[in-house]
DNA sequence: TTGAAAGCGCTAACAT
DNA sequence: ATGTTAGCGCTTTCAA
């Protein structure tokens, strides 16, 4: 029923090897050869069979993504450029979430690995050492794409998080505020919680300002968390005049409580994001944000990941991409 | 160097039938003899070649993916509904963007075919007619999510857009509005074009409302298509007083564009949205909005596909699931 | 309950 | 330039 290379062979009167060559763009092929097999391919509507192609060649020209939550922006932004660049190598992608839990992300990767994908593209906010520790015994390379390995020995693409957080804390600064909140998702999120955090504490002692644990407060990265944020820090001595937030939406949330109560954003109170999707210009006033490169990570991610599965040179296993401040009008 | 099921069998002193059988849960195996092999399995940390496996079997477990566009919100909630059922029936997802062009679909079909998918589900604004040729030629089975084939013959999963969009043009009717504009995406969706156009003209008409053509304005579904429908909108004669709005971003647009006209929603103007995604409570109003399962959507259309990939007995093709309106603050 | 053996559809030497 | 053939690693009859 389905027809296959042998059919073609026999119909075209060659032996499977030539029907192989031709399919496969071997120039070893008498042109009037190659014209006949190639209209008996047409007649007979042939489709090689990519997965006995596969086992032959022991290359499947897939590649796995385990990504945490692809309904999540931030990350259907990374996979978006991970699968462009993907198809532009002619790799297709077995995709799947882990929802960032580790037993998951090891399971995911054992599966695609049965499947012989030729390489896997991660993103995982928290790389543990059981991960660290597939990642090397992997048969195929794998990289991280906007996810950090504190040990680098995993190659990966992101951006510097610790100096962009701490120009987003300087852009504060430098507006003269002096009771600035962090509001932050998961802090168990290493670039949360290690640069972030990091770069937020040296930015206010470089500034002689005085670190206050109270204005620093986590929880997930939703719109709800930052509503929560804002009323946790309004009970606080001396309140927050301006606010980090680790999102887009946390930002929002937090511009809408503060309006709610009363205060004019940015003349009260000042807000600064890190993200800057789409929804930064959706609210009023549209925000200032440090702006994640995220296509172009997961874009540069794939492209790293094909160099290295051809084994081509890569000079720097772990790339830094380039970010920038938006200055909208949450901010002075 | 990788170990086949060849070194499992004489590790442990059985035939690669055994394996297979243990590996496969096959129950005629005695249980000393299944213990040996799972020890030997363990220890040489064998993996079976799901390759191999779907070369013997011509059963892959995965199933292809067809999305217009993953980074867009709407997709990506579908993307998951899909994948997480798909996770259920143990299937694997392989996703490509179509970016909604027939021409990359199709090709995308043929090479999900080739590499041999047990399935597809597809998402397609469109379904234009070489694509229902193609569902109806392909070996495997397709259904489509979100999205309608308006000849009804492939399987498919979908709300009634045509009674949303009819509620949702209501409620702006009795309230009282005799100047509705419908701020759409893609008219030639089938969706927009189609449904909701026809429910919007006949809730005027069931309300003895005149139609005025100039009051519908369609671009693309984005923030910035609103803005410009609202500028458009503002030179007509009796501009609009209400809008009912193809999806969320269309929505909060034209809420902003409406208060920087110093206009007060909903007191003075009303927008209902066509969506309701997690952006309609972030913004001020919130929005009202006919609300679309899309999860639902995605995680129904995979399970009918599973059912129709085991040959079991489906009963109705063309599923409909419930809505509902939900009523924010954009109206009254 | 277990094993032997014939494929599954293709690639990749190796010959010619 | 083309053909022959031996796998790739597994499933699946068919026998035993």
């Amino acid at each position: 029923m389905t027809v296959t290379i042998y059919d073609v062979a026999r119909e075209a009167n060659v032996s499977m090897a030539t029907v192989s060559r031709v399919v496969n763009g071997n120039q070893n092929v008498k042109p009037a050869t190659r014209k006949k097999v190639l209209e008996v391919i047409e007649r007979l509507e042939y489709r090689p069979n990519a997965v006995a192609r596969g086992l032959a060649s022991k290359k499947t020209t897939t590649v796995g993504v385990i990504i945490p939550d692809i309904s999540n922006t931030i990350y259907a932004e990374l996979a978006r450029g991970i699968e462009d660049i993907a198809t532009m190598y002619s790799y297709n992608i077995i995709l799947s979430n882990s929802d960032q839990k580790e037993d998951k992300e090891l399971e995911l990767l054992d599966t695609m690995l049965s499947k012989q994908v030729d390489g896997v593209v991660m993103m995982s906010d928290k790389v543990s050492s059981s991960i660290q520790q597939a990642i090397k015994s992997s048969p195929v390379p794998i990289v991280l794409a906007g996810s950090v390995d504190e040990k680098k020995e995993a190659a990966s693409v992101n951006i510097d998080y610790y100096e962009a957080a701490y120009e987003a804390v300087n852009v504060l600064i430098k507006n003269g505020h002096k009771r600035i909140a962090f509001v932050s998702g998961p802090l168990d999120y290493t670039i949360n919680g290690v640069y972030k955090l990091a770069a937020y504490k040296q930015a206010l002692q470089d500034a002689d300002i005085e670190l206050d644990e109270q204005l620093i407060v986590a929880g997930d990265s939703t719109y709800d968390d930052g509503i929560a944020a804002y009323e946790e820090l309004t009970v606080v001595q001396a309140p927050p005049t301006a606010y980090f937030a680790g999102s887009d939406e946390l930002a929002i949330a937090l511009i809408h409580a503060a309006q709610d109560a009363g205060k004019q954003v940015p003349n009260d109170t000042e807000v600064i994001s890190f993200e800057n999707s789409k929804l930064a210009r959706m609210v009023r006033p549209q925000l200032s944000s440090i702006a994640l490169p995220l296509y172009d990570i997961g874009a540069v991610a794939m492209r790293l990941l094909t160099k290295i599965m051809n084994k081509e040179e890569v000079q720097e296993q772990t790339v830094v991409l380039p970010h920038h401040l938006e200055i909208r009008h949450s901010t002075k």
